[in-house]
DNA sequence: TAGATTGTTAATCGATTAACAATC
DNA sequence: TAGATTGTTAATCGATTAACAATC
């Protein structure tokens, strides 16, 4: 079984290996790419091992199949399309946000209760609300990103969840109540920001 | 000892418990709460008595005092301030989110490279890199946010630690490289994203 | 009182680390 | 060949879950 932790740094072996490949590397050693996404040597021997990816005793792992193997695990290769949900700050910065696309995943459309802030002319349509359903059975879409303010998550949530979406990525300070077949990753920016003013003040360990 | 886990947890808690008070609640149970977070009321007890919290055997948990308790630990009544660093979509989208500024963390000065980003009438300063070294020792900030270009990520990092930054959250994609008294966060929302899709096409789960 | 809930100790589970044989 | 690295199995570690006495 492969668990969210281990596919977190399988996102993160791909990145890491795009850019050694970049930087020349055309192998590399469980160790090299251990170090470059600050894990173990083991666990990157295990975790390529349980995508029946093999590389060389003593020569290490060509980069090329390796990037391609995870590709094609995530199957990355495929276009990805999401809608939005909220069109303010954080909405609108992953609207334009570039990673997303160069990577092949598509914000399609973004939904929005605020008339001042729907239009259609743009890159990426703005629509009200009520337009959701029909959209989302129109384009068959299974992955919405909450970027709404929390006071109204859990109805949106609630809303998208009986439209037919089975995946949500969640901006809302809010732990979303989902039944258990939907998928919810939440991404609280304070508690994370928070966590990294407590954590510097708790870590007073010597210098490396 | 606290874990990251355990950390977040406990932040997960305070905003549960905001909300339950908010909407009448005195006393909380540590199954209730559990429920409203999404973790067993086991772990909530335990998570409580390690930071020697007591509820009331049968009575529960009092909320006014366990949320004071929670913001005591994290000294949430105290300003916290942070410096960012790279004004585009997504350093902008933090400057405006008022999630950090109702909670007492305040971004009070952006940095970027682009002279036709930088400006001082605003709310938040948008200065010129060059500038960072001195801002950060006038207002001895330890804090950063880094929401630059991935080929940037490291050179800036090594920047501002050298200027001395103990403590960074990280959006661009790539994993740092720091001194083991730094503390770094990472906030890679391709590969989030990228997970949500996964689980989705994964989870095949029966209904709840 | 009986029933419910806390607080803590013990058992389980899973993930990381260590160890090492295989082999290039 | 000797040395280095993979791939896998066993040992360790830590976190979650189960169990249960204490008690309101």
């Amino acid at each position: 079984m492969v668990t969210t932790q281990q596919t977190k740094r399988l996102l993160n072996y791909r990145t890491a290996l795009h850019h050694l490949k970049n930087i020349g590397f055309h192998r590399i050693y469980s160790y090299t790419l251990g170090n470059e996404v600050g894990v173990s040597a083991d666990i990157v021997r295990k975790d390529l091992s349980t995508l029946n990816v093999s590389g060389k005793k003593r020569g290490g792992y060509d980069i090329g199949p390796l990037i391609e193997r995870l590709e094609d695990y995530f199957s990355i290769h495929e276009d990805h399309e999401v809608i939005l949900f909220g069109a303010g700050n954080i909405g609108r910065a992953l609207m334009n946000y570039s990673g997303f696309r160069k990577n092949k995943i598509f914000i399609i459309a973004a939904f929005d209760n605020d008339p001042m802030k729907t239009k259609t002319g743009n890159d990426i349509p703005i629509y009200p609300m009520v337009e959701a359903e029909r959209f989302i059975n129109q384009h068959g879409i299974n992955v919405a990103i909450l970027a709404v303010p929390a006071n109204a998550a859990q109805h949106v949530c609630n809303q998208v969840i009986s439209y037919g979406i089975n995946s949500i990525m969640n901006f809302a300070p809010v732990v979303l109540k989902v039944p258990k077949r939907v998928h919810v990753s939440n991404i609280n920016l304070y508690d994370e920001l928070m966590n990294v003013f407590f954590m510097g003040r708790t870590l007073k360990e010597p210098e490396l």
